[in-house]
DNA sequence: TATGAATGAGTGTTCATTCAT
DNA sequence: GATGAATGAACACTCATTCAT
């Protein structure tokens, strides 16, 4: 739970460094304990400044949350959308090109900094709702978005049978993530590389089967 | 958010009343703002003690909430077993008995107390990462073993094709839930009973084309 | 500025007891440093309580320190009214029942709890108006009423020269408040009864050239 | 309350107009939040500065709170002196000279400027008993004493009567101030130039009744 | 058993003040 | 001389928990 740093500085010295270590102090403890469970003195202390210095900088523990947010979403739907759009296949080994973008976007699911990013979501649910609805709008359903528009491509193509991509997409993701995501008890538990790639395979498997051409 | 009723009878002063009161309003408190949010002062106003009663019967705050959780969890544990079982298909039609399981299960799944339950586990994740070990050993993972009982009889029948059934279990589940689940937004809003019609199918459809015999 | 004590039990055990230590408390705070300088803090020690027991009591600050007011205004209303009364004179000696009207008004605007009362008021004027503006009608301004409400009687007996009451009431109180008050420095230094007797004296004597039949 | 300039020069960048406008944002909000509830923040906007610049030149907050009064103390002084000079009174009409000197004291003492004075008196009372007792002796006594050397002088020609100077001024004093003080509430409302005319006459005519050769 | 009253430890937030540039 | 950034101490208020009745 230490290993997400956006930009500290080990030396701090610098006025910046403040900044970046107190949106990443935050992260970690909003995702750690959500964000009515997390004290500013508790992240002040991460991130080795004084209380009042985070209130300087962000107004209130809320605005805070939302930075943090903020600049971690922006970061995550670039991501997807660039391994998504790896889907482009020239080559004619369809199974090959989903498991490899299958896999990349698994792995993305299960990196610590989204685990904790799903958390923090979850998190202020209650409490933030139109954040969370601006991450469904903005990334959730772009990202869907790209894979249904690669799936379609593929179809036009013949690489795949003619269906709703947007349900193909919807399903793809489902026969990824969940399967993969109920052993690892809502995040309380560490997923092997070795078991990420059984899960793709297993669901390309599948998709191909209720989806090949 | 107060239709969850385990006992309350509102006309009676008896004793165990009370603590049926209490239980209630707790299970209702807890899943609607969280464990750690949830004050033992609003529980014991919801259920028209004195904070102090709470104590007498169950000791600490910590206690209140596992308590809540065993109660709620066996209840759960018997409806989805029983919904699975129903799963024999003495008749051929296979879609028919695959959709007629699966909406069920999901509307289980979508009721106000089972997603409210969820809200329970996924609230008391970080303080209570026994409590949702216990769960998914004794309710999630009883749950899947039996679909996957089911599924493994409908090979054997020559109703579907041969396959891993834990694997086929899972994938059901995901397609299932997955998509569905997706158009709440983490359970900020409902969904209809025709969204679960169709969710339902669709699922249906997908499985039968990578599973059927 | 220990002295103001509406009902502390030193051997304190009840309940009770600890409300009017409370308030007692608040008082003394209040007066001392006004209302936003007084910490919630500061009055439970003075008190004797913890804090959270003020809390439990009075909601607020705020409530806390209207209910101080309330309770000493009502005291304060009655005790200036009686003495007003004695304004009554069968006797024809107008300068020595001036003079103890007078006396009598004058040691009560200067007793401890009294300038400790106006304190408050001033201390809370900017935060709380509508306190003050209740004060003045119902207790200002029904002390000048009654006041002239008794010089009338004395013009109609022909013992003052006829004049508008409400105006010799104002101007009375003027004279024999005003001088005295220079001397204690907005309440910085206590008067003796020495000096109130000697600005009662020469309040009455002007009075009296000004207003005598 | 933003119309008490002591030397603001908007368009001008230079050092002592810094300065000038912070003792000038000072004096304002000091007079309306009292020296407790005024924050060095709010009075470095006010002034346009930055919050260090103010402890450049002054210190800390209480040596900028004296700073402010003594710069209007001495004015206030000057200006209360001038008036009471006037009552020369070359003229034999007695009441003319008094109405004309009661009047303009009475319009001095219920300018927006005195009235925050006094405020800031009062709002430092407990803080700085130091700088009300200086307020006393350098103002307050020195206008009681040139006002009563006036009256002297009055008495003397024969305009007066006879009598302590010390205590007609006392009491024309109190005449004249406080029955119009009681229609502000404190300072809370304002008064009409009508409100001071009335006063003034009806303070006039009781005084010359008591006072009158 | 049920309760009203009390409390110690904490929470978010503000503020006077300092320091490096 | 002027500033932006940083901080320690304080404050109003909350909460889980205990105790006497």
């Amino acid at each position: 739970m230490r290993d997400h740093v956006i930009g500290e500085v080990p030396g701090t010295r610098g006025r910046i460094d403040k900044r970046l270590a107190m949106l990443d102090a935050a992260f970690r403890i909003f995702a750690d304990v959500g964000y009515e469970q997390a004290s500013v003195e508790s992240i002040a202390a991460e991130a080795g400044v004084a209380k009042a210095t985070i209130y300087n900088h962000f107004g209130d523990k809320e605005r805070m949350f939302r930075e943090v947010l903020r600049a971690d979403g922006d970061r995550a739907l670039g991501d997807h959308l660039e391994i998504v759009a790896t889907l482009v296949t020239p080559s004619n080994n369809i199974r090959a090109a989903l498991e490899h973008v299958g896999l990349e976007l698994l792995i993305r699911y299960f990196d610590p900094t989204t685990v904790w990013y799903r958390r923090l979501l979850v998190a202020g649910r209650a409490t933030f709702p139109d954040v969370l609805e601006s991450v469904r709008t903005n990334v959730t359903e772009r990202v869907m978005a790209a894979l249904a528009d690669r799936l379609s491509e593929l179809m036009r193509r013949g690489q795949l049978r003619d269906a709703d991509p947007a349900v193909a997409a919807e399903q793809f993701w489902a026969l990824l993530v969940t399967p993969a995501e109920n052993r690892t008890q809502l995040g309380t538990r560490d997923v092997t590389s070795a078991e990420l790639r059984e899960s793709t395979s297993r669901a390309v498997d599948t998709f191909l089967r209720a989806f090949g051409a």
